[in-house]
DNA sequence: ATGTACTATTTTGTATGCAGAATTCATAGT
DNA sequence: ACTATGAATTCTGCATACAAAATAGTACAT
């Protein structure tokens, strides 16, 4: 049985990263190190190589003498990390193994045919999504790339909480996903990493809405 | 008169890139913290927070209890890369403000005719062709991917050491500059983008054969 | 009420201390 | 010579301690 021994700085990321998917954290608000390292039972120097980490992965901004505090949401922001990920994401599946992705667009089809129900929880909705999307860049080869994604999407991930209860979107969401996965099966790459991109800008309107207006 | 205030962990952050650029560091060795931090004249504790940092660029990798070593290079992550930052610059340039674009162009051009002699240091040739790109993307409008190439590159900053010397590459280099200033004069945006890319794939190439090829 | 000088408190940024894991080295056995 | 075993050493990961900066609070002047 391979016991866990993983340094404590990114327990304590992954569960950070938790805490904001459920709300936790109001965005903006400065955070207090010994107090949340009380919290979590650890000490402040693991938490702060944590927070560093979150703050290089924009989850988090810092400044001289004042800390970490979560970043603020802006409409403007989510905009650029979406054209972002658009762009990552149809890098990868367009850099991947054309027989690879045919093999799984079956199961990529399934998985947006089996989207949850509109009613179904936020995180239900969320981890579904999520999935889909890993499924796709999973036979991408360049490794930089798929760590690249994943850290992006860690900053997008203060922006989940907001989605949560429409349920028009999700038929659009997983028409969209269908349409990527039938232009795999037909060996259409260029043409599903379009769709993809689409995908991406098309979900950033939907979202748009939710997101509040920052002053300025 | 600002007087700077810096955290220590990103001067830190910024001595070990310039050191890394000189090729101080041999890949794949480990860092010795103690050793290091008494070399630099401070803790280990903001050394580590800056070697967190690395890690989180992918310039450092690291391992439970065997601390950070400088990430090895290879054929292929170099490939990998560029093929990143191709895509990242050229989404950058394709969402910039085209009228910033065309008016920034002549000055692009002229840096690209003035790129330095063969002859000249490697560092100065490495410090104008980043100068170029900067300048390239300074109408982006889009922060976050902003902030996101300039932390790509500070992975590829293992690769400058090994690419000083061949002399024929240089103006192959600055002919493809002097086209992407062209394509963005004559407001061909989609072009010039394109051109772009190219650019980043064909350096790869030209630069390939300097990278030592790893066993595996 | 508004602003200012000053003090007290909180909180960060950095340094140091410590336990345990990893590595090295010496020794013994095959 | 090579491997195995175990003590000695080194080094990391985490906790704690401390100094300086930032914040909050107070008294006082305008």
């Amino acid at each position: 049985m391979p016991i866990e021994r993983r340094p404590l700085r990114e327990q304590i990321r992954e569960e950070l990263l938790r805490r904001l998917d459920r709300g936790d954290f109001s965005a903006g608000t400065d955070i207090n190190e010994a107090a949340l390292a009380g919290e979590l039972g650890v000490s402040r120097t693991p938490l702060r190589e944590a927070l560093i980490t979150l703050a290089g992965e924009g989850v988090l901004e810092s400044s001289q003498g004042r800390g970490f505090r979560f970043a603020p949401v802006s409409k403007r922001e989510f905009r650029e990390l979406c054209e972002i990920v658009a762009a990552l994401e149809s890098l990868a599946l367009e850099t991947s193994d054309p027989v690879y992705l045919r093999e799984i667009a079956p199961e990529l089809l399934r998985l947006a045919r089996d989207f949850p129900d509109a009613v179904a929880e936020q995180q239900v909705i969320e981890r579904h999504d999520d999935e889909w999307h890993d499924l796709l860049v999973s036979g991408c080869r360049n490794e930089r790339l798929v760590d690249l994604i994943t850290s992006v999407k860690a900053g997008m991930r203060r922006y989940a909480h907001l989605l949560a209860g429409d349920d028009a979107p999700l038929e659009r969401e997983a028409d969209e996903h269908c349409k990527v996965a039938e232009l795999l099966q037909k060996g259409q790459l260029k043409d599903a990493a379009e769709a993809l991109r689409d995908n991406w800008v098309n979900g950033m309107e939907r979202m748009m809405s939710r997101i509040p207006s920052t002053p300025e």
